[in-house]
DNA sequence: GTATAAGTTGACATTGATGTCAGGTTCAAG
DNA sequence: CTTGAACCTGACATCAATGTCAACTTATAC
């Protein structure tokens, strides 16, 4: 598939396609003409890499771990050496932290949406059902590691 | 306290406390010279906006929502406005989101490090016992909201 | 008082992924 | 062949928090 296809079901622009190529994360056939082919499993890389992104890793890292992934297509992938192995524990340890305080913030938002919500119960006319949650579970909420 | 104390004791650096004041987000009184005088409690605020901006929210929106918190004096905070309100909600659902996410993103990592742990038995000595864990239960892993 | 540590403001730099634009090439359909 | 959509490369801009440095002032200990 090109790569606007690409860009379109993985909702990653182009311009950050090209980049991740750029970087080593990513790569693709080229046609007769130059334009980039790609195959199906780019999308699901993509989306990982998307991830990986958000959970602050930086490209080169990225790019030193991807072939140590499993893949879609289960095929032979590398093995982390225990430099890379000891890194991503370390990112991991990191991910798992940061998870935590996430958590944290959500039930701080949760706290003030609530209050604001049951104010506006009080202001409303009574016995008006209202629409949307007033309540959370506490999932996550200190079941984080540490 | 004074700033550096304050820097030394939430890991924020002094630049960033200023940026804070700058922001709206953090007030400290003032020395006769001049120097900010922190109160006690900025030590779990500070934290606190430390979450919120690792949540990935703009210090504008923190600024709106500081006064809407509970802060640990109980003392009386504003309530958030209806507007407010919508916009925290969907700041909250993007935390879920990224929650989920980041869960993710550990079991990949978790699967790296331990396919490389696993490696590592092989090549040592059989019967060496190994430190650290080898296997991570799935707290989270697809418990995740959405 | 003097030396030194700590604080102040202001300006400029950095980071890293991504946005945007320009000028040109390729592709697919008529 | 022509036309418009899609793609190419390369360069420059952006964002927002934070780092860093300079020049100066205040606080503290001797």
């Amino acid at each position: 598939m090109r790569i606007g296809e690409l860009a379109r079901r993985t909702g990653v622009s182009e311009r950050s396609l090209r980049y991740y190529e750029q970087r080593g994360l990513l790569v693709a056939d080229r046609t007769s003409g130059g334009h980039r082919d790609y195959p199906e499993q780019a999308v699901d890389r993509v989306i990982r890499i998307q991830e990986l992104f958000a959970a602050g890793l930086h490209s080169r890292k990225i790019a030193r771990l991807l072939p140590c992934m499993r893949d879609a297509d289960g095929g032979p992938s590398e093995i982390a050496t225990p430099q890379l192995a000891a890194d991503l524990a370390a990112e991991r340890d990191r991910i798992d932290r940061m998870i935590t305080e996430l958590a944290n913030s959500r039930d701080v938002l949760d706290e003030v949406i609530n209050a604001a919500s049951r104010r506006q119960i009080e202001e409303d006319a009574p016995r008006a059902g209202r629409s949307g949650r007033c309540r959370r579970d506490d999932r996550f909420t200190g079941a984080g590691p540490n």
